[in-house]
RNA sequence: GCCGAAAUGGCGGAACUGGUAGACGCGCUGGACUCAAAAUCCAGUGACCCUAAAAGUCGUGUGGGUUCGAGUCCCACUUUCGGCACCA
């Protein structure tokens, strides 16, 4: 079998400058084919490149790509780079190489590894986003968000000119739009405002706009924190104090959307699981806003609540610290209890609030329906971004304001009977309501509406409904980002800039270090910042901004006049095949859907939704080999490593798990995972402030000069995280280098179910090399010579080949890849054991195979005397009666229990079946004479019978 | 705490709408080739019972249920992994 080698290194170079020179993966402009787009999820290029688990979904997309190709669809599949961000803007600061700098060479090293792996994308439609060809339209898309508003009435966003317009003739009274706030205003006040006081008033209609944002402020870091960049209220870098602090930032009203979002999910396939992450973070919540009387007059307090059912079990009312109210109620000697609730609420994060911690204002509001006095207290509980920062503390029906009465000892009244529903807790949606006057005797969900009705027809309160999801903060104290193109004016105005002044571009700066007073560190660029109409906005786009959008660059990536053209969009018009990680299952799906949606307002784009099909591929784990540790008190006089097969000898906080690297670790991944002396040496070159380590096993103990040759440490292993920080990153390239990119494509799909997570194994790899090289075989005669037969083939030949065509071709279309390649290696087994080489059997199967293989089937293409591309040729079509056995193997039970296989011929009818099933001999034993009571008998698929 | 997904040999996994559990591959065992090894090829490989074969018994996280028949459906639970988190 072994007589020619194929040559993976030789073969794949050829291919590469092969499909290059022929620019057979470029996608021709528009056409009458159907087209099929085939997306994956925008990398980050990060300076560790690549690794296994990266490749898996770009795989089975360009898998899906070239089975489309084939087919004869005209297939957008390209691949481009989130370029800003972040850690490209860190790594500049601690070592001074620019970001522009690493992050080209980054983008060069990933792209190099892509196109090692033999995916097909169209690479003269690249799309990078931190240059200025590109950004451009970022920018260009902001300024239209600025100059929109949404309109509820008619659903959709409209020009903020219209809404000047109104505001001239009628002020607000008839205008319908999301907004920050609801204002009320007359014509004669709009006009008679300020330029200033009429651009701080639209702020709070524009879908782009500027508000206060309360941000993470780290003083000691000099910047604005993520939420999980604080752990226990400090920061996770050096665990300083971190505070909420407001400050002036830009934002996106995604809240308009927030219905349109919800309510298109329905059309989407996108997996349930996703879709409920998305409505969880939408989070609609249908309910009522009531009014509450102070007892001593002035304002009313708004509460929202989704259980006006319950509003006679309320015994108190409660206000977040921050609300605008509780000073007016704290005003004298309460007031410097409420500060300190505000500070302790502006250190905490809000995951942290949940304490039934607060106090009593000595204020009471009354009840709408019974005019009683409630207590208004202060609770740290209550958070001022959501509903309206205040409750009704309902007690007997909410376990929160439950904890709260208790620890205040004030009153807790049943209003829902529970008896005659199966009971899980207080807040359950079910039961009667009782003790509450006009609600007595309906179920919960009639006493919701009735309430909601009744509180509206007394005008204290009104029905409404909430999202969880909040307007998105846009402003970023970062440097390497989209800058904002908005200049302020000597009045603070803001000024957008004019389209034809885009791309606004980012300066060069050397110091990225953060300006002061948390300005973003492009406050030092005075010369860039300073224009005659005046200052700049110095803060830069987040890292959603570009990649909201990408994926409609692509259709048209080197347009100079629009975002793309029309006739381009209208032909790709959306994304078929979508795949990526659930990381950005929320964030990024969320705003995309936000910016195309918009686009789709303004009539840009075609569609209201960007991605139709949506696939999440799950991790691929790495091997985690840890070496234990003994913690020494006081000052050590030498460290200690313990073999894990002792360990348990120690307490287990003394041992720390030290990851050590996967390559000195032998039998990694087994029970007998362990360190030997030689796998010691390395670990020790390795980390040299561990050297003369004493070692410890069940025999003997020293350093490693004292320690007997058979000595092995023994290793701690687990799955998790393939990471740097575990050591145990395996690099695609290597494994491309041994095993050639095919042999790496089939065995990342071999592992299994493209949604399961699973741990990368390198060993199970030759598994699929060896079926390549048995492929391979095929087309090579006794002497090594290439060698294909041109005649009728047989029946089973056929069957063997049109079974694997309609096994395969269904399975990539229900994205099962790791079938398929059992399909291929049976289809070879069976090949090599009849000595088929048949010209008319074998290349099918070479077409079949070439979504997974790409190189060794265009090399086997060449031989056999083609000149263009495999990859241009067509699919395989099977024939359904070739695929069809002429026998069936019935499986005889009694009582359900398999006891017998028989084989009959496939012509033979039910009723025969019926009568010579109980002639078999095995069959009488078991019936030992008597009647079968029932014979149950599936055509084509089993026979039962019941005794 | 809430929501979602999952649990099948030593390992990764297969089993379409309830119908032969363990396909395919790894690993392991034995054999062939070889002076020997590697590579390659052939055979075996869920557990139990048995010298062996045949036959049998048990087996898809746990406990129940529906059914002629359950990995698959229903109820309860356990564990693991993801996501979200005081959403009034």
């Amino acid at each position: 079998m072994n007589l020619v080698e194929y040559e993976h290194i030789a073969v794949e170079q050829a291919c590469k400058q092969f499909w290059n020179a022929a620019a057979i993966y470029k996608t021709e402009g528009l056409s009458d084919k159907p087209k099929y787009y085939v997306l994956d999820m925008f990398p980050y290029p990060s300076g560790a490149g690549l690794h296994v688990g990266h490749p898996l979904g770009y795989i089975s997309s360009d898998i899906v790509a070239r089975k489309r190709r084939m087919e004869g669809y005209q297939v957008l599949h390209p691949m481009g780079f989130d370029a800003f961000g972040l850690p490209a803007e860190q790594y500049a600061i601690q070592t001074g190489i620019h970001p522009s700098v690493s992050t080209r060479q980054n983008i060069d090293r990933y792209r190099e590894q892509l196109v090692n792996i033999g995916l097909s994308y169209d690479w003269s439609r690249e799309v990078i986003t931190c240059q200025p060809e590109y950004y451009r339209w970022t920018q260009w898309i902001f300024l239209q968000l600025f100059h929109h508003y949404y309109d509820t009435s008619a659903d959709r966003a409209l020009p903020i000119s219209k809404l000047v317009e109104q505001f001239e003739h009628g002020g607000s009274t008839s205008v319908h739009a999301s907004c920050s706030e609801t204002l009320q205003f007359s014509a004669e006040a709009w006009n008679a405002m300020s330029l200033k006081e009429r651009d701080d008033l639209l702020m709070n209609y524009r879908l782009a706009f500027r508000r206060i944002s309360h941000v993470n402020w780290c003083d000691a870091l000099g910047t604005v924190l993520a939420n999980d960049e604080i752990k226990d209220g400090v920061s996770e870098r050096g665990g300083h104090p971190v505070e909420k602090r407001p400050m002036m930032q830009w934002a996106l009203r995604i809240t308009a959307y927030s219905e349109r979002l919800l309510r298109d999910m329905e059309t989407l396939e996108w997996s349930e699981a996703l879709k409920t992450m998305q409505r969880n973070w939408i989070g609609k919540s249908k309910g009522c806003a009531i009014f509450f009387d102070l007892e001593e007059g002035g304002d009313k307090l708004e509460v929202y609540s989704t259980r006006p059912d319950t509003i006679f079990g309320a015994s108190f009312l409660a206000l977040a610290p921050e609300h605008p109210l509780a000073e007016q109620l704290c005003a004298g000697e309460l007031m410097e209890s409420l500060m300190e609730y505000r500070k302790l609420a502006n250190v905490s994060a809000d995951r942290e609030r949940k304490n039934a911690n607060g106090f009593f204002t000595q204020k009471y509001a009354l009840h709408p329906f019974t005019n009683e006095r409630l207590p208004v207290w202060i609770a740290e509980y209550v958070l001022i971004e959501y509903g309206t920062g205040a409750i009704m503390g309902v007690p007997g029906h909410d376990l929160r304001d439950e904890a709260f009465a208790q620890k205040f000892s004030l009153p807790i009244r049943k209003v829902i009977d529970f008896s005659g529903y199966p009971v899980t807790d207080i807040e359950q949606k079910t039961g009667v309501l009782v003790n509450s006057q006009f609600l007595d005797g309906l179920d919960v969900s009639d006493a919701i509406d009735r309430a909601i009705g009744e509180l509206e027809l007394a005008g204290r309160g009104y029905g409404k409904t909430v999202y969880k999801m909040r307007d998105a903060n846009f402003s970023r104290q970062r440097y390497w980002g989209e800058p904002i193109p908005v200049i302020y004016d000597a009045n603070g105005c803001s000024i957008p800039l004019d389209e034809s002044q885009l791309p606004l571009e980012l300066p060069h700066l050397s110091n990225l270090e953060p300006g002061s007073g948390g300005k973003s560190p492009l406050s030092a660029a005075a010369e860039w910042g300073l224009t005659p109409q005046g200052q700049r906005e110095t803060d830069t786009m987040p890292g959603y901004a570009g990649s909201s959008w990408y994926f409609l660059r692509y259709m048209d990536p080197h347009n100079d006049q629009s975002f793309a053209s029309k006739e381009a969009l209208s032909y790709w018009r959306d994304v078929d095949l979508y795949i990526g990680g659930t990381e950005h299952a929320v964030g990024h799906l969320m705003y995309s859907r936000f910016w195309h949606k918009f686009l789709f307002d303004l009539g840009y784009v075609p569609t209201s939704e960007p991605f139709r099909k949506l696939v999440n591929q799950g991790m691929i784990q790495g091997v985690i080999e840890s070496v234990f540790l003994l913690k020494q008190e006081g000052t050590p006089a030498v460290n200690r490593f313990i073999s894990a097969s002792v360990a348990d000898r120690f307490p287990a906080g003394q041992l720390a798990k030290i990851p050590v690297h996967l390559d000195f670790v032998e039998d990694a991944n087994t029970p007998a995972a362990h360190l030997s002396l030689a796998g010691l040496k390395k670990f020790l070159q390795w980390r040299p402030e561990f050297a003369g380590s004493h070692f410890l096993n069940e025999h003997a103990e020293g350093h490693l000069g004292e320690l007997p040759p058979d000595f092995t440490l023994k290793t701690h292993s687990e799955i998790g995280k393939m990471s740097k920080r575990y050591h145990n990153v395996v690099n695609p390239d290597d494994v491309i280098r041994e095993y050639g990119a095919d042999c790496f494509r089939m065995y990342e799909m071999f592992l299994g179910p493209i949604e399961q997570s699973k741990p990368w194994d390198t060993h199970g790899i030759d598994g699929v090399a060896k079926f390549l090289k048995k492929y391979f075989a095929l087309f090579f005669n006794e002497e090594g010579h290439f060698h294909l037969v041109d005649e009728e083939p047989t029946r089973e030949e056929l069957q063997t080949l049109h079974q694997c065509i309609k096994k395969v071709s269904q399975d990539i279309d229900s994205l099962s890849l790791n079938t398929c390649v059992s399909a291929f290696m049976i289809c070879v087994n069976e090949l090599r054991r009849i000595q088929c080489s048949n010209r008319r059997i074998l290349l099918p199967l070479t077409r079949l195979m070439a979504p997974f293989a790409p190189f060794i089937t265009e090399h086997i293409w060449k031989l056999s005397g083609h000149e263009g591309s495999i990859h241009l040729s067509s699919y395989p079509n099977w024939d359904e009666v070739l695929t069809e056995r002429t026998e069936v193997h019935y499986p005889v039970s009694i009582n359900g229990k398999k006891r017998f296989e028989w084989i009959v011929a496939k012509s033979l009818g039910e009723e025969e079946l019926r009568s010579g099933v109980l002639e078999l001999p095995e069959i009488k034993k078991w019936l030992g004479g008597a009647d079968p009571k029932k014979i149950i008998l599936v055509p084509g698929r089993m026979i039962n019978i019941v005794v």
